[in-house]
DNA sequence: TCCCGAAAACTAATATAATTAGTCTTGAAA
DNA sequence: TTTCAAGACTAATTATATTAGTTTTCGGGA
């Protein structure tokens, strides 16, 4: 299967670049950094991923697959009130960003079009939230109700992130009070 | 005033960076390419600019005046009932979003805490818009009700940007309703 | 056991970018 | 007319992504 001593592999390429990210920024990662710490050279790189941007797009799909994880564990614990499971599942996803604020950023603000996602991917679990949706809002809001819900949970992230609330109070506890208040207008 | 065959000025720099900018996005936007199209080598662009990065700051800065702009001219044509303000608001900047796609989403997600523009710059903004909140949400709850207000317009935005709603439907009618059913449930 | 091919590493080289150092030019003011 | 400072220029440095071409060594077949 392996030739040669193999240094590393695909695999360990992505999740070492992803922990890179998060911990020094995606600006500050070179391929040089990023083949020095896996003890190889750049161009040996090459072997494994087909451009920066490439390794980028994986890091990008790896952050979605950790964060729709995330939601799985959340909906363990959420009781069957759909109220309840809409709280936990965005209180998860704020959770992740925060964990994670780099490779969030990344995943959700990918400008070249070459980084972007497959939808696909995202559908299936847009679906699933939106059946949850569906039992507050009426079937006829669903869809209107969960893009909503989408931009309220990644916008208020994204304000944090960029540190743009700065006047104070608790801000899991607001959180939570304007997803609460979101879902209420749709009743 | 100016000596020599003055070739440029700082304003003009910053203005042409940031159509460029929008034009063919961050990425693309090299201080060579940007002093080649105003007529000048790159080096000389440091006369008038401390680094790229300060350069980006401008523009970044230069943006978000260009949004309060477009937030004055939605409060004269809006009436006297605080909904409608808020929604004009809303749209205005949405709008401006949609028309400045690149460099709105610059200013919004800059990394690197050296681009990040001055809070107090947004302050004054946000507590215009808090007081016609107030009338909707009540005193106590007008900052979380800004907080979220902000988070769902930029965060719809931002899906919309990154092509995260691709299913179809009217987006700028299922926006109006994502903003008054939030509204409605700080009633 | 030996050899050989392919995978995966390496070195060298190229192109693009940001930035710094040092020099030249010229218009305005003395 | 002389001077000087602002603003331009060229040359050089450092990083970085990427390509080309070469070397290494293991595992499987002769």
């Amino acid at each position: 299967m392996s030739p040669y001593p193999v240094q590393t592999d695909r695999e360990t390429i992505i999740e070492t670049a992803r922990a890179m990210i998060e911990r020094d920024g995606v600006e500050s990662l070179s391929l040089g950094k990023l083949a020095s710490e896996l003890g190889i050279k750049a161009p040996s790189l090459y072997r494994h991923i087909a451009s920066k941007n490439a390794m980028l797009q994986a890091v990008i799909e790896q952050t979605y697959m950790n964060l729709f994880h995330a939601y799985d564990d959340a909906l363990e614990n959420a009781s069957d009130n759909p109220q309840d499971q809409i709280t936990k599942l965005s209180q998860a996803h704020r959770s992740f960003a925060h964990e994670n604020p780099n490779t969030y950023t990344l995943a959700y603000t990918a400008q070249h079009p070459e980084l972007r996602t497959n939808p696909d991917t995202l559908l299936e679990r847009a679906l699933s939230i939106q059946q949850i949706i569906t039992k507050i809002s009426g079937q006829e809001n669903s869809l209107p109700a969960l893009r909503g819900l989408l931009a309220l949970v990644h916008g208020y992230i994204m304000l944090e992130l960029n540190e743009q609330l700065q006047r104070g109070g608790d801000l899991s506890a607001t959180f939570d009070a304007v997803i609460h208040a979101y879902l209420r207008g749709w009743q």
